[in-house]
RNA sequence: GGCCCGGUAGUUCAGUUGGUUAGAAUGCCAGCCUGUCACGCUGGAGGUCGAGGGUUCGAGCCCCUUCCGGGUCGCCA
């Protein structure tokens, strides 16, 4: 028995006790959350994970000597309680506590440990910068909601294991030292002591490892596991972070959303309780971007994008028609009533933000009741104009804008254009789940800087069966088995049915500009494997991190981890990275140039 | 690497056209208080205005440089 607890032993977590409880003796232990001091009765709101319990501090209860150090407790210290669960007096019943109908006249206490005043408070509305909070990122961690934030993390990924355990998966840990692969993010690099000048990578994923597994016959395979990644952090992107990855064996596409949609189920169910209907919805990649301009689209609102290229291509406006005429399109929103809404003002502002997505402009067109307002009708003929208005079902008090220039621009801006007016207008419902399917993405998208083809999702996806032989005459068209699952707008999992032959294989790596050779230093060891019965595999990977940002409604990836980095990918806690010594760097033959 | 926003008591913020000793709330400390629950009352302490330089008789405020934090574009198969 430990010294420092002389003999007690907890009885009870401090939101335990119910009413039930009342006239046992029990002994809790927690933090003191607050203390109301009234003289000769003290009251403390005892905190530990479960909740709160009031104490109370009685004079008339304990020796002078006792209440005296009673006295000198302040927020934040541990203390240990003994006393009697009483029910309180009908009108000193706090309803906003879960235990306000009792509480615990304390007979004898012990002091753990102190505290300084903490930095902020430990309360949920915190209110100050997030800086201060993962300095003390330990007491950031006492207040309730980052409690129940990884508690829901905890569920999350305790129901993941049960279902995937209930459905034939076996989790399978994979090497976090690896090998540094072409394609794909900036790994993060280890030295190797023993090889002088030779590198491991920590995984961007466990990609390769998983399909090895495939061919190993492990049939169904899946991991919740960290994965990194060495490039610029985001509200939603952390360089290291966890997915829960799955690989499945002699499946194709629809066998592998039916599993995962059954998973989609029981994370709501045992994570947040809520019931999802399936199965989910599906779009295609290409449709997707028609209507939404995004391949991760929120569709809990309307705002479509409208196609009006064939309208605008050969028309008196030369930033409409040459748009079209060098392949791109000129696409548009109806934004419904908002002549009141934007004055001249917003919808400027409006312009500028489509610049962010590198437009150029915007034009737009004002349906007032005193007739059109708008900077390009002048360059459209009346018949034009009323073709476009028809198009976009356009009525008194909307107010139309256009993006013309290459597909990506359009899609880019006007998708993100969708959104912050959704966001203006107020048009996203709260607490509610959309959740969608894209399938049928592009397999590769053309990289101009480098000028060469790269994997949209990764070189090991298959494409579909029919846009194979795509790959010899216009490899830019070819689609993928790939799809991504999204809720609400955000990308929460992808994945794909992989290549399983050395001759594909090989073949997409030439796509993307690799030579045999070269190919077969990279990427030899899953060819090789690929020699020795394959099964036909795919699967996906979910974002855990993120997944749990949505389903605990939080805005930002890092109140779903409990120690995560900061913009510049350092810890504020530990202050990592920091310096070595110089002897551990001359081990790793290692010289840093200052 | 680019763009935007921010940095003033422990904390959250205010600070007028550049003008006296930089304020408020909360927290903290002390005293009083037996039914509080954001307890109350009285009193007190607490500031490198992120840092450096400049303009000025005078800078929290204007200018330049820089550091730090957040968001975002690029980037992230």
């Amino acid at each position: 028995m430990s010294e420092l607890l002389m003999g007690w032993k907890r009885t009870h977590l401090c939101a335990e006790p119910a009413i039930e409880s009342v006239g046992q003796e029990e002994v809790l232990m927690g933090w003191v959350a607050r203390r109301r001091d009234l003289g000769a009765l003290i009251f403390v709101d005892l905190r530990d994970r479960s909740g709160i319990m009031q104490i109370v501090f009685d004079q008339g209860d304990l020796s002078a000597e006792d209440f005296a150090r009673a006295e000198h407790i302040r927020n934040e210290f541990c203390i240990a309680v003994k006393g009697q669960i009483v029910k309180r007096d009908p009108e000193t019943v706090n309803e906003k506590l879960a235990t306000g109908y009792i509480e615990l006249r304390v007979s004898e206490f012990k002091l753990l440990s102190k505290s300084e005043t903490p930095p902020f408070y430990i309360e949920d509305d915190v209110n100050v910068q997030e800086m201060l909070r993962l300095k003390h990122r330990y007491l950031d961690l006492r207040r309730p909601e980052m409690q129940e934030t990884l508690r829901l993390r905890h569920r999350l990924a305790k129901a993941t294991r049960d279902y995937f355990d209930e459905n034939g998966f076996m989790e399978i840990e994979t090497p976090m030292l690896g090998k540094s692969t072409p394609e794909g993010a900036r790994d993060y690099l280890v030295p190797s002591r023993v090889h002088p000048g030779a590198f491991y990578a920590l995984p961007q994923s466990p990609q390769l490892y998983k399909q090895l597994l495939m061919v190993s016959g492990m049939d169904r395979y899946f991991q919740i596991v960290k994965c990194f990644r060495d490039e610029d952090l985001r509200a939603d992107r952390q360089p290291e972070f966890t997915q829960i990855d799955v690989e499945m064996s002699f499946v194709d596409i629809d066998d592998v959303l039916s599993i995962n949609e059954g998973l989609i189920k029981r994370l709501f169910k045992e994570g947040i309780g809520a019931d999802i209907k399936l199965p989910l919805k599906r779009l295609t990649y290409k449709e997707a971007m028609a209507r939404f301009g995004s391949d991760k689209p929120d569709t809990r609102f309307g705002l479509e994008l409208c196609d009006i290229s064939d309208i605008a291509k050969g028309c008196g406006f030369q930033v409409f028609s040459g748009a079209v005429e060098k392949g791109g399109s000129v696409r548009a929103i109806n934004a419904k009533g908002c002549v009141e809404k934007f004055a001249r003002r917003e919808i400027d502002a409006l312009v500028d933000f489509v610049k962010i997505y590198r437009a150029k402009g915007m034009a737009w067109i004002s349906v007032t009741n005193e007739g059109l307002k708008s900077p390009i009708t002048k360059f459209l003929t009346e018949d034009e104009t009323n073709a476009i208005l028809s198009r976009l079902n356009a009525e008194i008090g909307d107010i139309l804008f256009f993006i013309a220039d290459s597909d990506d621009i359009v899609f880019d801006s006007l998708g993100n254009l969708r959104l912050e007016l959704a966001k203006k207008l107020d048009l996203i419902p709260e607490g509610t789940f959309d959740l969608l399917w894209v399938t049928e993405f592009p397999l590769l998208e053309w990289d101009a800087e480098n000028k060469r083809f790269s994997a949209k999702h990764h070189p090991f996806t298959s494409p579909m069966d029919e846009d194979i032989p795509l790959l010899d005459t216009d490899p830019g068209k070819a689609r993928a088995k790939a799809y991504d699952i999204v809720l609400n707008g955000t990308e929460i999992g992808g994945g794909s049915i992989r290549i399983h032959s050395v001759e594909l294989q090989e073949k997409m790596l030439g796509v993307l500009g690799f030579s045999k050779e070269r190919a077969w230093q990279s990427f030899g060891f899953l060819m090789e494997a690929f020699k020795f019965g394959p099964p036909p595999h795919g699967g996906i990977a979910y974002g855990l991190d993120r997944l749990t940002m949505l389903l605990g409604n939080r805005t930002s990836i890092r109140d779903t981890i409990a120690f995560p980095k900061i913009q510049n990918a350092a810890c504020p806690l530990t202050d990592a990275p920091g310096e070595v010594e110089a002897k551990q760097l001359r081990e790793l033959h290692i010289n840093v140039r200052n």
